[in-house]
DNA sequence: ACCCTACATTGGACAGGATCTAAGGCAAGG
DNA sequence: CCTTGCCTTAGATCCTGTCCAATGTAGGGT
């Protein structure tokens, strides 16, 4: 993740204590967290870092296309580091667990130009839901 | 929208003038209202009608499966009486609208079971972004 | 090494969406 | 009609996320 802060360290983005914790709290493979334990988790190796702080640090994380946002159902945005390949997710309906997958096909492909209504289509998110193991047994 | 009414009421529903009117709110095709628009377009109707029951109404329709829930990105829920005939949405990333679509194929084939993580996949939901015409103009 | 200053951080206020509560209202079976 | 258990209501409360003014500091310039 030292890579990314180098990154943005080169395009005029100051490099703080508490950006740094937010991309360390960010790093590895299936992290989907909230903003709040994003928070909850930078704040065990920076105890004075604020709310306000992680929400402006993964704002522009997020437009800056290193995290993507990832709403769920109506509860709250989870964070993804995993921005440079592209997936998609399988949640579980009972615990909230999500996995990423990466379905065959491409979706958009699947949308006729009739069925466009005059939009733009941009992009295609697909969820999958299931029950993940820990909660079938 | 009288048939749902009657099959809740021998369910044990009460049938209740609040809850007429948001049933006929719900009326129709291409309807995605959020709770705010559900409650004022009832209000029209019935004036005294709270937010209260329109959100509680709504999420018994959602829990018995007349009514679907359509979380769009950190907006308001969606309620979507649509429910009985399986669809996918496209939606407007500038505006929050959204029209129903029917793509081709069936995005579950397109997980394959190594892709599982030990998950009985129940149903798999796409949602494509764009901008409507309106936004683009 | 030290200054500057533009940018970052902070706590708390604020806002929208949704849920909860306790008190009073009413559908519908008897 | 009564009765009773479910419904409705206003308002409080919760949750997520944004905004603000005051304070702090990274890092380029000297
Ligand atoms: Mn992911
Ligand atoms: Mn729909
Ligand atoms: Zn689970
Ligand atoms: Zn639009």
């Amino acid at each position: 993740m030292s890579d990314l802060l180098e990154r943005l360290r080169e395009r005029g983005w100051r490099l703080t204590a508490q950006r740094r914790v937010v991309a360390e709290v960010l790093d590895g493979d299936h992290v989907h967290l909230t903003a709040d334990e994003v928070h909850a988790r930078a704040a065990e190796r920076l105890p004075e870092i604020s709310r306000a702080t992680v929400y402006n640090t993964l704002r522009e994380l997020v437009h800056r296309g290193e995290v993507l946002e990832v709403s769920t159902d109506g509860r709250a945005k989870r964070y993804d580091p995993n921005a440079h390949r592209p997936h998609h997710h399988l949640l579980c309906a009972r615990c909230g667990s999500i996995r990423d997958v990466h379905p065959t096909g491409d979706p958009l492909a699947n949308l006729p130009a009739a069925q466009s209504f005059g939009f733009t289509v941009l992009e295609a998110e697909v969820t999958y839901r299931g029950i993940c193991p820990d909660c079938a047994a």
